[in-house]
DNA sequence: AACATATGTTACTGACCGGTAACACCCTGT
DNA sequence: ACAGGGTGTTACCGGTCAGTAACATATGTT
């Protein structure tokens, strides 16, 4: 009855993913084990292979979760902006800029992409396919901005984001990764004269 | 006597790091056993340990490789267009390019920072040094060609270049990084105009 | 009270992996 | 012929890890 009371405990599984994620961020998918997730999270492992079919499984999920942030985030940025693309814009290049930054791991996605070297692996599938609507979604912006080359501007403007992410994880906040913002805006203003 | 004869099948010690660094690429660096590495060498374990203190170590002796390599690299490209930095540069570009889709599995130094996890480990000593020697030949050929804004063109090229590789092997050949040559000559165009 | 479901606990298996020990082998230079 | 260094072979240790079995406990529903 007091299943999705508010205050209340959140229930293991809930408890498991967030673990998950945090743990996985900070030690690599293949550097913390489902044990030490289970004990994190409150609970144990038999618990956690009750609500999830296998590592690999858990794995799925938690970037599936990511990506459903990822979402919430750009519908953010169009109820902060309606009718602003070009608003929408810098709005993104500094909010994906922070999450860069964050925790100096760079982004779960392409980190499970370095990771989970067989294309096989189910996790492949989630990765390409957040990656390929991140892009879409930022080609449409560029567009409704009215910028010329829109499609030119996303590749930049995507390519500029995973490399700062990547950089900041190698060289840290000496390197260009760290002015990624300027760089961007840079960027965008030259296109906008274009 | 016939140590370093031509045609004569490499020391133990070398077919190692040749190996490693092969399946190291393809495996990832916590994908593959160092008994693997050796068996696929044509030796065994006990030599490997023979010629390297740890597997920590044979990463660091890979990752050194990569360095040097990429040193060579670089001097081709003054040897190819002596006197002719902006000539250079577009060579970088396109060799840059190369080596991002070379196996799909991006670059080397890049997937190591994001494998391993713990900052203290002696690798990322190389890749932070890496990486600063890489931008900064970058940086000096932008400057020396002339264009407006040197420093802003090398960080944009390196995010580029690095967003590129890790973009390339999360969504391949469809993805923006598979642009990245046409993307890079915009920029520096754009940057030679201002 | 009785039942069903979710969870906790403990112990275990089988595999893999990094690293070491002991010993035999082969080639080379003297 | 001899010695010594580099190499091959086998076996082993200790640890970690994914995944499972069996049983006990709690909680909520009817």
């Amino acid at each position: 009855m007091l299943k999705g009371c508010e205050g209340s405990r959140p229930r293991p599984r809930d408890r498991i993913v967030e673990m998950a994620r945090q743990l996985f961020r900070q030690y690599g998918l293949r550097g913390i084990g489902v044990d030490a997730i289970a004990e994190a999270a409150g609970t144990n492992k038999m618990t956690l292979y009750r609500h999830f079919a296998s590592k690999d499984d858990l794995i799925v999920t938690c970037l599936r979760e990511v990506e459903t942030e990822t979402d919430a985030m750009w519908e953010g940025f169009e109820a902060a902006h309606p009718n602003d693309p070009m608003a929408q814009l810098h709005d993104w290049v500094r909010r994906a800029a922070e999450c860069a930054v964050a925790e100096g791991r760079g982004c779960d996605i392409a980190n499970a992409a370095a990771e989970l070297t067989d294309c096989n692996h189910p996790a492949h599938k989630v990765i390409e396919q957040f990656k390929k609507h991140q892009h879409e979604r930022l080609a449409k912006l560029c567009h409704d901005a009215g910028v010329g080359q829109a499609e030119l501007l996303a590749d930049t403007l995507s390519l500029l984001i995973e490399g700062a992410r990547v950089n900041w994880q190698s060289v840290g906040p000496d390197g260009p990764g760290a002015r990624f913002v300027g760089i961007s805006e840079a960027v965008i203003e030259s296109f906008s004269k274009a």
